[in-house]
DNA sequence: TAGATTGTTAATCGATTAACAATC
DNA sequence: TAGATTGTTAATCGATTAACAATC
């Protein structure tokens, strides 16, 4: 659902056959996407003070199957403790883990208007280990201020700053109109994902993967099991 | 998928065996799921002056299977021509149709700060149909300003425009220390669908869906398959 | 102990894909 | 006609679910 996909193609890898995930073999589109939304819920249960959650709270929270829920889990290792459910604290670092992503990633926001700046001063990003390193905006009035501490730039600092300070993902906060011409600086700098979060349609080469933010596809879809 | 799913259960219906749909009968949670997804690209594509648009593009811009579109869309009708593709503009409408979302839609948007100021001034809403009728925030100095056309009013008028407005969706874009509130109020007012932007998990009776937005999750997603 | 919840099995259902005839 | 792309079939794979023994 919802979900975005990476890609169409998930290419079957030598020993990707059955049974428990060795060490080197890629997840699943659907589990990646799982575990991913499994640690949204974990990682704000913890900020809400939980130690242990079951099995049945995250599923009404993310909406997907309890069963479902043990059973990706229980295919990485027995994390729970039955009659009381998962420690919170330790099924993060378990995730984490699996998905290779327990270090800090480094990320640059492009646009300074009203969206670039809320997601600047938000955790949303900070509490899953990605950290806002640089702000771009083409206003030369809004370059030199300072946004959730980091200070916006001019685009044309952009090579220098993903080279230095190593910047895996771009994350779009313009207009539609400026979103390609970012998009195609992102993709010369080499970055290889981007976060899109304007209309714009993004035209890149297939080893740059494009997540669109698109809120109103999601309220489609529940507004349609409302109305139905 | 990474979609947010909007409940585990799809209650089986009585005649909902196989074949094509009949008038009345559900669709699965993948099929609204993705039916959704063409039409956010549909609609930038239409923006972008397209005519016609093949499933091969389709798949390029939701990560969806080229057939898997054909097919989510065959079972419907015969909306493409071979050879040439699908009429844009006309499967904008059959979507539209297949998805009881025809109609204009209306939204109480909660937080008048930066992320609330770039929802009201943003056409990600308006394009799917959907209009925001009013702006609640608690700060008495924001209460009167105009985004987007659209004044701030005091939470006090809630319950006042849900019913007068038939406001059938609340989109918080409030700090999380607030959000449970202004849920309880949606819920308290009858608003069946909360579209959250902050982190809080929030606590609602079964009846009513929550869509928490979830930018890192969607950002640990595409890393995996980055780093993998 | 009694209650709760995991880990796991087995059975079913829907998604995914390749392939290709039909046809624009 | 030649090229492109739909609509559809068939085969496979993964997701979903109920059920329940194991065990905290």
């Amino acid at each position: 659902m919802n979900e975005t996909s990476i890609s169409e193609q998930t290419p079957a890898e030598p020993g990707d056959i059955d049974g428990p995930l060795g060490v080197g073999d890629r997840l699943s589109l659907g589990v990646a996407a799982r575990l991913s939304r499994y640690l949204q819920v974990l990682i704000q249960a913890r900020k809400m003070g939980r130690e242990t959650i079951s099995s049945q709270e995250l599923a009404e929270y993310t909406h997907i199957n309890s069963t479902q829920i043990r059973r990706d889990l229980s295919g990485f290792g027995k994390f729970g403790k039955r009659g009381v459910g998962y420690r919170v604290d330790s099924l993060v670092t378990e995730i984490r883990k699996i998905l290779h992503t327990s270090g800090q990633h480094n990320i640059a926001l492009f646009g300074a208007g009203h969206l670039g700046q809320a997601i600047a001063s938000s955790d949303i990003f900070a509490d899953h280990g990605f950290r806002i390193v640089a702000i771009f905006d083409v206003d030369p009035d809004a370059v030199g201020q300072k946004h959730g501490g980091v200070p916006v730039r001019a685009l044309s600092d952009l090579e220098a700053v993903v080279r230095e300070d190593e910047v895996v993902v771009g994350v779009l906060a313009v207009p539609a109109s400026a979103a390609q011409a970012v998009a195609d600086q992102l993709v010369e700098a080499g970055v290889k994902i981007i976060f899109n979060y304007s209309e714009q349609l993004l035209q890149v080469p297939p080893e740059v993967t494009v997540h669109t933010s698109s809120p109103a596809v999601d309220l489609l879809y529940a507004l349609y099991f409302y109305l139905a």
